[in-house]
DNA sequence: GTGTTTGCAAACTTTTTGCAAACAC
DNA sequence: GTGTTTGCAAAAAGTTTGCAAACAC
């Protein structure tokens, strides 16, 4: 019943590489990284780790529209993402922290984590709307 | 720069099939229940109406693993998703509505919305999990 | 008539999977 | 030795897109 689970060279090159960054890499950006240090890791064996990884609770990940974002942190936290390039950053915690009951109560599922994620524009991108606005009106 | 709209039958079968469901249905189960009333609208112009509606402002979606899912309901509110059938009920709006300020003076993003996604067992995933339990005892 | 929308099929993106060989314990 | 993990390549799942014909206004 219990789940063995073994330690690979290539399953510590994912933890690594996930715990190397902050930026909330994809899968793909986790597969770019580790293929510098072992150029014969394959994608598949990437996703599978990626996922046992947050399956043991090492790390986390978030759904955001484009696919799922890996987070070297397991702490509960929300996210902001920019609906414009994708970027993601780490946002406080909203202060409630009886949501999970409140929802089980009243929905009957038996809740066991949630995930808040902002959509906006990131400060870059909020900088090229005002560029591509002017390029406009000098038009 | 304005975009003109134009009332098309397909984007109107879209529109009433979304209103027509309380259960967050995919964009596949739009286009099988679309089919019914129109054999020969496409896979594309659900998707394309899908997105087109959504925009306008008359549907919303919710980002979940495993897909994009619609619904009629377009005010606030917050979702709780089954981790084992991916069926979505409603929940209440976390009670704190200063979020997105909050969110947006801690990173800089102009926030311009946000979705909370409870992640958990539905009614009868949790009684089929009991059952499976009682299997494993009795076998 | 003009410009938007459709149907179709192909392409794309992200992720999963079957299998035999390689590896960890 | 036993059972897990890997690499590979194929396939799956979800969604987007190019284009000519059809349609809305």
């Amino acid at each position: 019943m219990e789940v063995r689970r073994r330690h690979t060279h290539q399953r510590q090159l994912v933890l690594d590489a996930v715990l190397a960054r902050s930026d909330h890499p994809t899968a793909e950006d986790i597969f770019t990284d580790v293929r510098t240090k072992d150029a014969k890791i394959s994608r598949g064996t990437v996703y599978r780790n990626l996922n046992l990884l947050e399956e043991s609770g090492l790390i986390s990940s978030v759904h955001v529209p484009g696919g799922n974002r890996f987070d070297w942190r397991t702490d509960d936290h929300s996210h902001v993402v920019c609906t414009s390039c994708g970027a993601i950053a780490d946002a406080p915690l909203p202060s409630d922290n009886q949501l999970d009951s409140l929802a089980s109560s009243h929905t009957g599922y038996k809740i066991s984590s949630h995930s808040t994620v902002f959509y906006g524009l990131c400060p870059a991108c909020q900088r090229d709307a005002v560029r591509n606005q002017d390029a406009h009106k000098h038009a």
